[in-house]
DNA sequence: CAGTATCAGTTGAGTGTTCAACCAAACCGA
DNA sequence: TCGGTTTGGTTGAACACTCAACTGATACTG
């Protein structure tokens, strides 16, 4: 039997080698990402998601829930960006505690501009090193993963922005 | 054919849960450690990494590699642990530009209270929602992204402290 | 309806990370 | 041995994130 206050050596393996690709992967996208566009992953983020919601638009909590955003987190992001002028905070109509976070088209051309480096970044990293069926493995892998982590969460939008 | 500037949905898909899992898994990791050590999870992976390592001790750039990090980072996490009486710096008798850190006796305590927690929530999160053989499959996909991410490394140090 | 709890969001302080600039010691070539 | 380069490491400013505290608006409950 394994003990269970330890890690044998096959999975301290397997720990150290997601910590690390976790870290370089991530590391690779901001650099590029701000060497390009000036942006933090995050940021950009927070930008691709508005750009596929309807009107361009979502309530805090929305997005705070889509980015996986603590809302202080998304608070003082959404601050920059609307310093920036790449998003505009509107109050909404019916509720006056919540607030909507609006992209604006300066907002949307930085975008534009900035997703085809990412993706290919994102491409050049996670999917050429893999087959599809391997990529296809990975994720079963990984959403059995995120069943544990975030039990109670819906399903994520789509599209290939990301 | 897939066009090559753009993810279809599969990829899409598998991108955002691999980013989803890391950044939980993350905080998961960091939440925990702070609250029952008060150490971020860099700083307690800086104190594991000189506990492995001959007479405690280790040069700031063999640190750094092993740690993945920037020498500016080391410095001011060092700075931190130094200030805390958990690592100490020494100058290199032969070349008086290195400088070793080093684990004390106090730094040594607190990561040995710290581990056994840690651990159990690396297991909870990372290996009880697996299979011993999706494990291991997870380990050759992600031995794959890293030998793309990071094709010059040597192969990492093991032991079960994680 | 009052009173309380909950929800949506913001703020500020403290801390960690990044990036560029910098310094000194060691090496290297003529 | 002299100048330039590389190596090892540190610093400070700018920026991002975390946590706890807080404000206002709405929802529940007796």
């Amino acid at each position: 039997m394994t003990d269970p206050a330890w890690l044998d050596e096959e999975e301290q393996e397997t720990w150290r080698a997601f910590l690390w690709t976790s870290r370089l992967l991530n590391e690779a996208l901001d650099r590029q990402l701000q060497r390009d566009s000036g942006l933090p992953h995050a940021y950009y983020m927070i930008l691709a998601m508005l750009s596929e919601s309807p009107g361009r638009a979502l309530t805090m909590t929305e997005l705070a829930a889509i980015v996986h955003s603590s809302p202080s987190r998304l608070s003082h992001a959404v601050n920059r960006l609307e310093e920036a002028g790449w998003v505009r905070r509107v109050k909404h109509p019916d509720d006056r505690r919540t607030t909507i976070a609006e992209l604006t088209d300066a907002g949307f051309a930085v975008l534009a501009e900035a997703a085809p480096g990412h993706v290919a970044e994102v491409r050049r990293h996670l999917f050429d090193p893999l087959s599809r069926e391997e990529m296809l493995r990975f994720r079963e892998t990984l959403h059995a993963l995120l069943a544990s982590l975030d039990p109670d969460r819906e399903a994520p939008c789509a599209d290939g922005k990301g």
